[in-house]
DNA sequence: AAACTAATTAAACGTTTGTTTAATTTTGTA
DNA sequence: TACAAAATTAAACAAACGTTTAATTAGTTT
């Protein structure tokens, strides 16, 4: 599906909206207030509101598989190395796209799945997984990982406390006297990732220590 | 606020039915329906539906603040064993109330705090993070403790890793091959929970390894 | 049994919802 | 300039929303 800019414009709006007030608690007067238009362009250019949600999954679940980068032939890297910048890069996307983050785990959290939306969904965690199953693989037989965890492990760590960093974004701001989105990016970067990665070390490498 | 039994019943049945289409997404009419009950009930109980949301976080919110154990002067463990025993306890507690949990998450996503809900969230999250802060600093002047990392990175890893492991249930079914929530509680028990203690083992105790 | 309160009902209330219509303006092309 | 297509508008649509009303039933008290 390919959309125009004016559509483009009228999603980014949209999805602003729908992450503070949720997609049910938003109307497309809000909407096409808040982006200036009349209410019938948005029936106009989408066809209808459940179309225009789609549509922004659409761009969003696909360009962030798109965004996943590919470490597999990266000689310079060990697999630890690549296992850390890969979920690193993951966690960076989602931190930048905290809008559409909050959206989506609204809508995981209904339990009625829209097809149309959970195919995407679907094809994105297959594509992470395969990428972090090769990460493990590579680690074990090269004797670099002492154990061979579920690969689901490091998904459930980074993206559980991806989620909650952008659930409780401004709660944080005034824990950690922030006042923007970049100084919280670089607190978490600073002060949450060198935990992060001390636990994926201490669960493959150093395992079992008593 | 004193509920009656007919109370509890209805808020039950609402909980459920907000967990699976949202607060938005559920009318009262949906909630009446279940339950059996004219419509004109839920107005006549609780005044309105966002007296019966109030109402319904007053309960779980308070109800989970009063399960928190406390440990602070239990002297069979130390203070890693009492942090690891009050977060297993309460991510516990999150996992058997995965349905307001869901709710709740859905809540703090929007940016337009409720004030009467909000309050409860702020004394609930003062609280386990006293708690915490006891622990670390007691495992700290103890000298058990290598380091003494913010205490709220152990509020996120933990309430993190549950947030996805709730979002995520049924999906996480599928590809453990379970079939209800007992197996998967247990599951998490035997094989998610040993990786986060190793986490905070090697982020308080075993720090700085390289 | 009578009187009174509490619980429940069907119906209607005024708004807001997503959507459609039909007319008008803007834009691009020959 | 003239014409056709695209974009935009105000108005209206039926349906669903939360809420209220007024009447009725059930339960309790005197």
């Amino acid at each position: 599906m390919a959309l125009n800019d004016k559509q483009k414009e009228i999603l980014l709006i949209a999805e602003e909206l729908f992450s503070q007030k949720g997609i049910d608690g938003t109307s497309i007067r809000d909407i096409s207030k808040a982006a200036g238009i009349n209410v019938a362009m948005i029936n106009y250019y989408f066809g209808s509101k459940s179309a225009m949600v789609s549509a922004l999954f659409e761009i969003r679940l696909t360009r962030t598989r798109e965004k996943l980068i590919d470490l597999t032939d990266n000689k310079l890297l060990n697999s630890f190395e690549k296992l850390l910048a890969f979920v690193e890069h993951l966690m960076a996307v989602q931190l930048n796209n905290a809008d559409f983050h909050l959206i989506l785990m609204n809508q995981l959290a209904k339990k009625q799945n829209v097809p149309e939306i959970s195919e995407g969904i679907v094809l994105l965690k297959r594509d992470i997984m395969q990428h972090i199953n090769r990460f493990i693989e590579e680690g074990y037989e090269s004797g670099l990982f002492k154990a061979k965890p579920d690969p689901i492990t490091f998904v459930i760590f980074s993206m559980g406390v991806t989620t909650y960093l952008i659930h409780h974004e401004h709660m944080l701001y005034e824990y950690w006297n922030l006042t923007n989105h970049d100084e919280f990016s670089l607190h978490i970067k600073q002060q949450i990732y060198p935990h992060l990665i001390q636990s994926f070390k201490s669960i493959l490498i150093y395992n079992e220590q008593k």
